[in-house]
DNA sequence: CTAGATTGCGCAATGC
DNA sequence: GGCATTGCGCAATCTA
């Protein structure tokens, strides 16, 4: 033993075993060629296969083998994975940057959108204004100074904007 | 010795070794009370402070104690690293998150813009199509089968609508 | 210089 | 059985 390996109250419930590693991650493969002593591997397992019961294992529950540290097969295992995780992160951080690269473009749309309907607005208000200001010349003109007749003045019509 | 470490050729110029870990991060703290034997320490330091060179060591420049694994300033510095890494990797997520919601009500919002300019479109095109309208029937009012007068028709004006 | 914040990386559990 | 994801710890670096 090297280390206490207290309870764990916590909700984690990893190994938490680490050994050495130091290896070039590029597809080939260095493998160590001698390594004297030290080994800690808590080896806790059976000694032969019918240990599991001797049925034919259904679901298979049985406890893995931690892992052979030095097992070849392990170590490729392991290679692959670091390949597999450094795959996906990678693709999670560019993930990450296409969506903030997708906020500014949504935003410059917006401000492109906001500012047509500025414009339209402008365009309509002209627009009414000049309606108005003809509808008065009609009735202006329309009821010259001729008499009094008690006719109702223009309709305006000023409701037709809505937020 | 305990591991090979052999000469790393890539990039990566980490250290590449741990051991056992398996502690409560939390704030209290229990420390270990016995470990017995195990310890692989490539304790490669110099001995005396002097080996610096004896100067006043300008930029300060030797190697790194390669951290006692053992020691308790060692655990305490690790278990609030530890820490640390886990709130700045919640709050990564979580900016991501925000990011992608962000995009969401941004894109809500571009429709909703969308909508109003459809609306305010079809407002000033009918606007315009009364306009015109009232062009014609002043023509044909003004000019009615009197004779054919010189004046010139009612001035048009269609060149009001950007992009 | 000390301490937290970031970041790359490997390990292991788990999802698919 | 294999890649993909994800939480986690370690160590180097950055930053305050």
């Amino acid at each position: 033993m090297s280390r206490p390996s207290q309870a764990k109250l916590t909700t984690s419930d990893h190994n938490g075993v680490s050994v050495i590693q130091s290896q070039a991650h590029a597809t080939s493969s260095s493998l160590p060629a001698a390594v004297a002593g030290l080994q800690q591997v808590p080896q806790l397992v059976p000694a032969d296969p019918s240990t599991t019961g001797g049925k034919a294992l259904p679901p298979s529950k049985m406890k893995k083998p931690p892992a052979d540290k030095d097992s070849d097969e392990y170590r490729q295992r392991r290679e692959r994975n670091n390949l597999a995780v450094k795959k996906s992160r990678m693709r999670s951080k560019q993930k990450a940057m296409d969506t903030q690269q997708r906020v500014n473009e949504l935003k410059e749309e917006n401000e492109r959108l906001e500012a047509k309907i500025k414009l339209l607005s402008k365009e309509l208000s002209v627009l009414k204004d000049l309606f108005l200001e003809h509808a008065h010349n009609l009735a202006d003109n329309v009821q010259p100074p001729t008499g009094a007749d008690g006719s109702s003045p223009a309709p305006n019509s000023t409701a037709t904007n809505g937020q």
